[in-house]
DNA sequence: CCAGCATTTGCAATGTTATAACATTGCCAA
DNA sequence: TTGGCAATGTTATAACATTGCAAATGCTGG
């Protein structure tokens, strides 16, 4: 069973893909929704990844597993279903998928992605999502959703592309 | 000469986009630059929209109006030239572009999209900036790029909806 | 158990957004 | 006049996403 990296660093240790998606099963248990094969399996392959997934990875992937055609309805439909239970973030700078580290918690994520290998980090911080209220106050909107997504280099790329 | 309101709520009054367009036009001589005329036009054409064009959007108008079709690369270059002069900036959640309201200060918007009547509206917040530097230096980043968009109702919107 | 119903998935087609690869134009300077 | 260069044109295709309908699956009450 492999383990891998949390990718919210406010979040230290590491974590089972299975302890990831067990609490997600407890979760929609919870709500009363259905994490079924396809889904839980989806929200896996997430975990698994160390940076976003296309739809389209996702697919190929599936395709492999199941031996015939996954048709993209059949992978957005899931996707929609995780983003729904805040279980999956999509990454719109990319068109991309990632896990949510902390579904139990509702808050809106700040996400780092690397221009150089791909990879993204998960942030909390509630200190933006206080100031993006007081903005949408000042122009008179509710907020509904937010995307806050920083493009930029990680430490590693940074150093190893600096000589 | 139509006249259309500032989408930057910190900046009151009118503004006519021949007005924009020519403030866009003096800061690419300054810079040696081209503003030829497809990227002149594309531009005028996002200040003439109340709301975010896409591309396709912008082709279909050039297509009447030149008479022939214009291809997407067209456009396409057209807009990364724009948005590299910081005159356009793409909103990621909705692959849509919007003429920036300060091209010549160097900043990141934050924009607030109207979730029902599809308008969008530009904020200037140094201080998400300055939050969102320190969270980087927390996980090793160098910021290239900010997206940051919230997803809402406006005032107008959420009113009329409220009954 | 199973009939009825809702939810989920399968499938084919299509729509939408973006880029690759290569050709052409127009301008300027050697 | 030619060679270089930036911009644009052209064709094709890649990448991402949705619609509409049919089939399968899973719950629930009889």
């Amino acid at each position: 069973m492999e383990v891998y990296r949390c990718t919210d660093v406010t979040c230290r240790g590491e974590h089972m893909t299975s302890e990831r998606v067990g609490l997600a099963g407890e979760i929609c248990a919870e709500r009363g929704v259905r994490l079924t094969k396809l889904r839980r399996r989806i929200l896996e392959l997430l975990w698994e990844s160390r940076q976003p997934l296309g739809a389209y990875d996702l697919m190929g992937e599936l395709n492999r597993e199941v031996g015939r055609p996954v048709g993209p309805p059949t992978v957005y439909r899931a996707l929609e279903f995780l983003i729904d239970q805040g279980l999956v973030s999509k990454i719109e700078s990319r068109s991309a998928y990632v896990p949510c580290a902390h579904p139990e918690r509702h808050h809106n994520c700040v996400f780092f992605m690397c221009k150089i290998c791909g990879s993204s980090t998960e942030v909390e911080n509630s200190e933006i999502e206080r100031l993006l209220d007081n903005d949408a106050k000042r122009v008179g909107y509710q907020i509904l959703h937010l995307v806050v997504e920083v493009e930029g280099t990680c430490g590693r790329c940074t150093e190893s592309h600096a000589g």
